[in-house]
DNA sequence: ATGGTCGGCAACCGA
């Protein structure tokens, strides 16, 4: 059965809910994993989405800041919701899809939001960029994240980290930018490793090839400067990695009306 | 080399 999901930093999810209605109705996935939700789960907008069929919704939110959601088409077995660095900040939620949803084999989906880092990357002076680093360790030596040996697992999110070198507009220049800094590329690659995940999007696009997810609110030109990074990804467990038939970056909906800075990521998986 | 823009929420913090 080919199941349908999609990523997307929102940066708000009250104030661009027409945006999450005009992209759900254009790509219909059938799960949507949104980062940076600001918004405490009791004034989640869930009627504009159950009006367009998404009606299992798991939510991890705060008030102002952070928080993280999965909206769905399919029903979850269950819902999971972890802390990191000893926090109480709304970066991560898990759901498992299994026989409800149709699937024979059951699915866990994990939907991140990675501490940011500030401007520094130096963690000696930068509170911001040691806790980034310090969330990468616990997700790569967190209990039961990663798959078990041939157990489906996807993980998605806004990784704040853009490890490969054309994840970057300028490799040479993003050197000591935080999100591109050797330590944060080190520490994500070893958070893959510690699952095997296998990078979904890059599948499909070859390293050697520009892809970006997000470009900075800074820029006079977003689209003719193209200075992007790749910040958010899709992860799947090995035992799901040749099942990875479609990848689609929406880059087009960085030019919508008051854009998010981050675009969907999509992948289709036969599973 | 520097500063450039957002959103939440009501003075700045986080990105």
């Amino acid at each position: 059965m080919p199941l349908t999901i999609s990523t997307w930093n929102i940066n708000s999810v009250r104030l661009r809910i027409d945006l999450v209605a005009k992209f759900l109705k254009a790509t219909r996935p059938d799960v949507l994993c949104l980062q940076e939700t600001k918004c405490p789960d009791d004034a989640f907008p869930l009627k504009p989405l159950a009006k367009l069929g998404y009606v299992h919704v798991a939510t991890n939110g705060q008030k102002g800041y952070h928080g993280v959601a999965v909206v769905s088409r399919l029903p979850f077995e269950a819902v999971d919701r972890r802390s990191f660095c000893d926090k109480q900040d709304c970066r991560h939620v898990a759901v498992t899809f299994g026989e409800r949803a149709g699937l024979k084999d059951p699915a866990t989906l994990h939907n991140f939001y990675v501490p940011a880092g500030g401007d520094e990357p130096d963690a000696a002076v930068n509170p911001k960029f040691a806790h980034k680093l310090q969330f990468l360790d616990e997700m790569r030596s967190a209990a039961g994240l990663h798959a078990a040996p041939g157990a489906r697992a996807i993980l998605v999110g806004d990784l704040n980290v853009a490890p490969l070198e054309h994840d970057v507009w300028s490799h040479k220049q993003m050197l000591k930018v935080v999100s591109h800094t050797p330590i944060e590329c080190e520490k994500l690659g070893a958070v893959r490793a510690a699952g095997q995940w296998v990078d979904a999007m890059r599948m499909h696009v070859p390293a050697t090839e520009k892809l970006y997810t997000w470009w900075s609110y800074r820029a006079a030109d977003w689209a003719a400067s193209d200075r992007g990074r790749r910040l958010d990804h899709v992860w799947v467990s090995p035992a799901i990695g040749d099942r990875v038939s479609a990848m689609t970056v929406s880059r087009a909906a960085r030019g919508w009306t008051q854009p998010s800075d981050h675009v969907p990521v999509t992948v289709k998986l036969e599973i």
